[in-house]
DNA sequence: AGCACGCCGACT
DNA sequence: GTCGGCGTGCTC
């Protein structure tokens, strides 16, 4: 009989591909494992197996796996069906998915090494640049096809190998490179002879005149008497302070003998808290949870800011644990959340694990092989969107915290998928539970909690009954008119600011844009520099004295004059968080001044320091983008200042208002702890907009039923579900046109619920022209018989030769 | 996606 | 004459 697999490869392509495999194969290969496949010409791939099967394909000659990978699968069951629900719920290929879902790590590739043939010896007969590779492997034996290529600085070498394979000069072979390589950490014991006293004695005896040797015996013995635990051989060397040489010594002695241990990367303190006792609310919420989640599969608990959230998860969280299953603790970005990682440390120790893409690929995979182990080390899983796809064998309850922020989805590239979304269903498959918590929830998750899909508590108390902080509309179009602004600030601003610094009370300013000037513009001629390769004009940092695009990371000096009219009279046009840095820096010269924004937060603990300083009060005025808004608690803040919200309430976006709404509620939030009420100042041009009105008086019910009603009005999510479509070309007549066919053939089944083809505010990056289409499914047919549709669409468009090089990105659920 | 193959214009 | 540009087709 024979015997095949269909894998998994990591290519976007839909179908799955078959491999014969042998009969002994065949009892070992399981679905979740991994196989190395030739592909192609000459590359060699890892692939997941699928499924093992006797169906022989008639079509083509099926190739032989090269070989298996694992022991035992490394995907379980389950995350294949999450995978397979993925790739159709946003429309994209399984191997889109094992590409997101696996740390690269796991995926092996063949690199192609070139290898002199040792019989070789008529180089007369080679060509210059022959020549130069056959004495490049004089020197090395083995080199990767790349090498071959610097040394020649040529990018087409392989003509030129083929020659040489040709005149049987060189040899080529795929090479799998392992990319993990375990920690080691090398421990130190004594020879097993010097256990027993007698000979001890005289080990000492005969090291008496060898003083640093016997130093570093004797601190061997008070270390492994305090401890009883191995010893490092770099601890030896640091308690005893004795070089590396006298060690080294020792063990060629055989006094002391070398092992090493394979060790993780990451590893967290015993736990050192006892669990705080909840107030009287949170422990009503916590038995409201518990009751909700009789019924419900999903409960969102809308808490305002400063509820104690953290306290209630913390106790649900133990009580699964106890359960012997696996918890995931899902926040919006990872890097944002260290005082949140610190504060479960305490409380779980070692059992956390923490995933997410700013730890190294090495760190990745030790995270991944504990959750798949399930080892005690990995029993509550802390992570960011990607850790929806780790190997968890019985989880027991998801919390989605911040269930609103848009971080959880993933826009690029495919699987465009939604970390909250995605995180129910795999909750589903597990038969566990989900928590979605927020201050500000999303618009669709109440809505579901408002349809009873999901089980709702709310949580109106903040800890300790602090006193939610006042927040004022400060009008800033009379400011500028009266000519009363200092800078960019208002007068009550200022008022505010010099209140808190003499209290000594700290200040966090809110600015969502980063630079020092998003424009600059000439004053004669009235131009303003763009990028060449994006349709945006260039902003201005001055710090570095450059014109910085943000899309493409294009960059120049700045120009001394205008490049259209020659004219020394460039002038900037708004203000960004380097701008407000700098002024404040003018304006309170005896303060000291901090920045939180993409360019000072680069780096893995770049967000760290800052958040570091600023708790230890080292900065008395921090400034920064968004990302001050998300989830950081500091205890000394009495002022939190925005300095224009009209910029994100005008944004084009269906849901501009309700992100609004969160972001300001939530940067409020970062006001007013402990001690005293806190306030907040919003500066804007339009005080009497609704959006902030209901922001003052924290009427998120309000804010939800308005713009529920205009969701209905113009149908839009959470009303209906949309899919969005992403047209990209370098040529801007062929993606237009395309643009306008795929409009036509949408039209006949959807009709007037497509939307465009629109141009987006930036119409183009890095020199790919963007054109987008909106479909809005119907309520009363199948989503999956929409979907299908779309993908029969796109398939005849992409068949269409004029069209086939335009990019065609298909977005399910773009919010 | 990647990669080979093949066809065409710009240079040693 | 070759180098390297990119359009086209294919991958079990």
């Amino acid at each position: 009989m024979n015997n095949f697999v269909n894998v998994i490869l990591p290519i976007p392509l839909q179908q799955l591909f078959t491999y014969s495999i042998t009969e002994a194969e065949k009892d070992f290969l399981e679905p979740g494992m991994r196989v190395a496949v030739p592909f192609g010409k000459s590359k060699i791939y890892t692939a997941i197996v699928a499924e093992v099967h006797q169906k022989e394909p008639t079509a083509y000659q099926a190739k032989d796996i090269f070989q298996i990978l694992d022991e035992r699968p490394i995907i379980t069951k389950k995350q294949l069906k999450h995978w397979q629900w993925i790739a159709n719920y946003y429309m994209c290929s399984l191997g889109e998915v094992l590409r997101s879902a696996l740390p690269s790590t796991f995926l092996l590739e063949s690199e192609t090494q070139v290898i002199k043939n040792k019989e070789f010896t008529s180089e007369s007969s080679l060509t210059d640049d022959e020549f130069l590779i056959i004495e490049a492997l004089e020197h090395q034996e083995v080199l990767p096809i790349q090498k071959i290529s610097a040394i020649l600085d040529k990018k087409r070498v392989l003509p030129i190998l083929n020659n040489l394979l040709k005149k049987k000069a060189i040899v080529l072979q795929e090479e799998i490179i392992e990319q993990y390589t375990p920690k080691l950490i090398k421990y130190i014991r004594l020879n097993e002879r010097y256990i027993d006293q007698v000979a001890l004695g005289e080990l000492l005896e005969e090291l008496s005149r060898a003083n640093q040797q016997r130093n570093a015996v004797m601190t061997y013995f008070s270390l492994h008497g305090a401890t009883k635990k191995p010893i490092k051989q770099k601890q030896l060397k640091e308690v005893s302070k004795v070089s590396p040489a006298v060690i080294k010594a020792l063990v060629e002695k055989e006094v002391f003998e070398v092992y090493t241990i394979q060790t993780d990367r990451v590893n967290f303190q015993e736990a050192t808290d006892s669990f705080k006792e909840l107030s009287e609310f949170q422990e009503e919420c916590y038995n409201d949870l518990n009751t909700s989640f009789e019924k419900n599969e999903v409960v969102l608990l809308h808490g305002i800011t400063s509820s104690g959230k953290t306290e209630i998860y913390v106790k649900l969280i133990d009580q699964v644990l106890k359960q012997g299953k696996q918890v995931l603790y899902l926040v919006p970005e990872i890097a944002l959340t260290t005082q949140l990682i610190d504060r479960l440390q305490k409380y779980f120790g070692n059992k956390i694990a923490v995933f997410h893409s700013k730890y190294s690929l090495n760190e990745r995979v030790e995270v991944w092989n504990n959750v798949l182990n399930k080892s005690d080390k990995a029993q509550l899983i802390l992570g960011a969107r990607s850790s929806i796809f780790l190997p968890f064998s019985e989880l027991g309850l998801i919390i989605v915290d911040e269930e609103h922020e848009t971080s959880y989805k993933q826009f690029d590239p495919a699987p465009r998928y939604h970390a909250r979304d995605a995180a129910i269903v795999l909750a589903n498959l597990h038969k566990a539970k989900v928590l979605l918590g927020s201050a500000t929830p999303s618009l669709e998750s109440y809505y579901n909690a408002e349809q009873k899909k999901y089980g709702l508590v709310e949580l109106n108390r903040r800890f300790g009954n602090v006193l939610l902080p006042e927040i004022e509309l400060v009008d800033i179009k009379e400011g500028y008119r009266k000519k009363r602004m200092t800078k960019h600030f208002s007068e009550r601003l200022m008022v505010l600011i010099n209140e808190a610094l003499d209290e000594k009370e700290q200040i966090i300013l809110f600015q969502n844009r980063r630079g020092y000037s998003p424009i600059v513009e000439c004053k004669s001629c009235g131009v303003s520099p763009q990028c060449p390769n994006c349709d945006v004009s260039l902003t201005y940092h001055k710090l570095r004295g450059e014109l910085k695009c943000h899309y493409c990371g294009y960059h120049k000096p700045l120009p001394k004059i205008c490049s259209a009219c020659g004219n020394p009279s460039l002038d900037t046009k708004g203000f960004g968080t380097e701008q407000i840095e700098l002024e404040l820096q003018e304006l309170f010269p005896n303060h000291k001044i901090g920045r939180m924004d993409l360019d000072t937060t680069r780096g893995k603990y770049g967000y760290h320091k800052i958040i570091e300083a600023f708790q230890s009060r080292e900065i008395d005025i921090l400034v920064g983008t968004q990302m001050l808004s998300k989830g950081l608690d500091f205890d000394n803040v009495s002022l939190v200042g925005v300095l224009n919200a009209d910029n994100m309430l005008n944004f084009p976006d269906f849901r501009a208002h309700e992100k609004s709404f969160q972001m300001l509620l939530q940067v409020s939030g970062r006001a007013g702890r402990a001690k005293k009420r806190g306030k907040v100042a919003i500066q804007t041009f339009n005080p009497y907009h609704q959006i902030l009105q209901q922001v003052t008086t924290n009427d998120y019910a309000t804010m939800y039923k308005e713009q529920l009603y205009e969701r209905h009005q113009y149908k839009y999510p959470p009303i209906l579900r949309m899919v969005k479509i992403t047209l990209k070309h370098r040529d801007y007549i062929k993606v237009t046109s395309g643009a306008d066919w795929l409009y036509t053939s949408l039209y006949n089944t959807f009709g007037t619920n497509i939307l465009g083809p629109t141009s987006p505010a930036i119409s183009r990056i890095r020199n790919q022209h963007i054109k987008t289409i909106l479909i809005k499914l119907p309520q009363d047919k199948s989503i999956n018989l929409s979907k299908a549709v779309i993908q029969k669409i796109k398939n005849s468009f992409q068949s269409i030769p004029n069209y086939r090089p335009i990019r065609f990105n298909v977005d399910v659920d773009n919010y």
